[in-house]
DNA sequence: ACTTGTATTATTGTATACAATTATACAAGA
DNA sequence: TCTTGTATAATTGTATACAATAATACAAGT
């Protein structure tokens, strides 16, 4: 009924990954089989699946024929992940700058307008989902599958800090001014300044949460 | 027997990325469960959570209910994957600087003088290996969790093709070349030195490719 | 008390069975 | 010929059964 398109593994994958990520398991927690299958009503099957797939995304350790324990991920790796994040984010913009089509830039500009609307009337929840917009068409601009996908998979990771960063107000007007700038660079064709401008606009990110102490 | 310790998922897992990586199986070529298993000689299960983690690795995709199908990487992949691998080698090796121990250095110095004797001698398949060592050792150096992970992606990725670049005798003494200087630097606390001559090192490792046409 | 060995239990690994979905073949009607 | 419907087969999704491995409990011997 509800949900369908995916399958019962897909499920099980992005909750366990939102609890691990939400900190819903503790850090060298073991995971059993039958506990999740039992309280996420599945059969060991689809957790398996999600079980590997979590593995390979660094969330959790297999050790074989012993069972799963949680990773997890803490201060220094969003660090370094914002870091390694703004480093390419740069790229990408200067990718972008060469391969964006018109279609994309008209719905960038889309998602500008109505989150400077939505910052103006102090309604956060809608700006964090248009930030989210936001950056998955500048990945799309890129051209480049594989910075899509790491970029994406950092965004995964991100997500819940996020939102956190987001709800300072003016650090979300100022995400948005931002936002406007990058695409004024893609529109004007200027990769090096799309490159620096994008590049900084994550790093003012990071500059916001540690002034803010929130950090985690 | 052999390979104990892993579990036939994970040679799964491994098998089918190589195959896909080394062009076995084309792109948009069907992946039928049971074909796989049967030429595996395993059942569908493992068959089954090796192709969840390749869907995440992007190396396939998975539509519910119908199936598997190859993605691959192109040229384009590849030179995307090693511009970022660059950026953030770069990153790795300045905070190596920070992080690095001792004992890690006296490794790298093992490997890179092991590597010049082989150079010397020819021997192009030790120096396969050990250029794999030393970037590893970079990695861990980083004392990131993160940029570790990311980058031993990329390396995954990139195995064929580093491969080729390396048979080609004259890059691979200048590689071994640059990651003296690299460690030199490490062992002087050069930060922006470590960083620009990691980035530059994976410059020239795309440099040689294109000169030699080694484009996949 | 402290090993050490052994039986028992718990847990994971793999294979198989069954259900659900999708693809294919083919006939009937326009 | 071209659709369209339907039966059949092929394939995937999930659950369960069985095998292999590891953890636990506990008794015997020192």
């Amino acid at each position: 009924m509800s949900g369908s398109g995916y399958s019962l593994s897909d499920k099980v994958f992005n909750t366990l990954r939102d609890d691990i990520l939400s900190g819903k398991y503790m850090v060298n927690e073991d995971l059993k089989e039958m506990v999740l299958a039992s309280r996420l009503g599945v059969s060991r099957t689809p957790i398996r699946e999600a079980l590997r797939q979590l593995e390979l995304e660094g969330l959790i350790e297999i050790v074989p024929n012993k069972g799963a324990t949680v990773i997890g991920i803490d201060q220094n790796d969003i660090r370094d992940i914002f870091t390694m994040r703004s480093m390419l984010e740069g790229l990408c913009a200067a990718k972008a700058v060469n391969n964006v089509t018109e279609e994309i830039l008209a719905e960038m500009e889309e998602v500008v307008d109505l989150s400077e609307y939505h910052v103006n009337k102090g309604r956060y929840e809608h700006v964090l989902e248009l930030d989210n917009r936001f950056h998955k068409l500048l990945y799309e601009a890129s051209g480049s599958k594989m910075l899509k996908k790491t970029l994406s998979d950092f965004h995964q990771y991100l997500k819940k800090v996020r939102k956190e960063t987001l709800s300072a107000p003016e650090r979300a007007g100022n995400s948005n001014i931002e936002h406007r700038q990058i695409l004024d660079a893609l529109k004007g064709k200027n990769e090096k300044e799309a490159e620096q401008l994008a590049n900084l606009h994550i790093r003012n990110t990071i500059k916001n949460m540690e002034e803010h102490g929130l950090w985690l």
